[in-house]
DNA sequence: AACTATTTATAAGA
DNA sequence: TTCTTATAAATAGTT
């Protein structure tokens, strides 16, 4: 299950940081080498947020992270309301998603004002 | 640079509609395998948004969506000011992100309004 | 959905 | 830290 190369890697917290740290640069450049090949070969919009444990933001997202929120406006708009199976799943999986972008947002407004702070 | 198997895969979009799909499934699970992976052995926050083609979309968020901002949040919280190089761009990035998403809310805000008069 | 021939990703080591 | 290399994992085409 695990990405191993010379030897087994436990699929647990790795221990040491310093191996901790090269694990996770190698491994972001990975993730982010995957999603754009699955933009490109399949034109779909992707978007990766990481945070690595010393709390430094990484993202990779194409075309845009806008773009990516655009595709979900989009799978809304060009269908008319309608209560087959997949519909309604689809329905409620892009319910869900807005929803939680929805908490998301209250969280980062409450963070920017305690950020404007320290300006 | 791409993933093969048994043949040469160019990286450009795939023409045939049925291949397309194969290939967004397969790549969609190692991509979140990849995901769930770099969060248990780093303990970093991570979240994949990705849209197919046909405009469904598919979240992977460990441990959820808040937390992956709330880890951003974090990094804003446990630093003082400070004008080192390093924190000057640490800053930036997150300030960046932060920017993003408030984009991001507007769009969402939008779109819920014109999704309530489909239900 | 399952199978493999290959390629890619990557854990250690240098 | 950048490069190498042995080995595991991912996956394109096939069935």
């Amino acid at each position: 299950m695990v990405g191993r190369g010379r030897r087994k890697l436990e699929m647990k917290k790795i221990e040491d940081r310093y191996a901790l740290q090269v694990t996770f640069s190698k491994r972001k450049q990975g993730i982010f080498n995957k999603a754009n090949e699955l933009a490109t070969l399949c034109g779909a919009d992707v978007a990766v947020v990481l945070f690595s444990p010393a709390g430094n933001p990484y993202v990779f997202a194409q075309p845009s992270l806008d773009a990516v929120i655009n595709s979900c406006s989009s799978s809304l708009l060009h269908h008319r309301p309608s209560t087959t199976a997949s519909s309604v799943h689809r329905k409620q999986r892009v319910q869900q998603l807005l929803d939680e972008c929805d908490h998301l947002l209250a969280r980062i407004e409450a963070e920017r004002a305690r950020y404007s702070t320290y300006r």
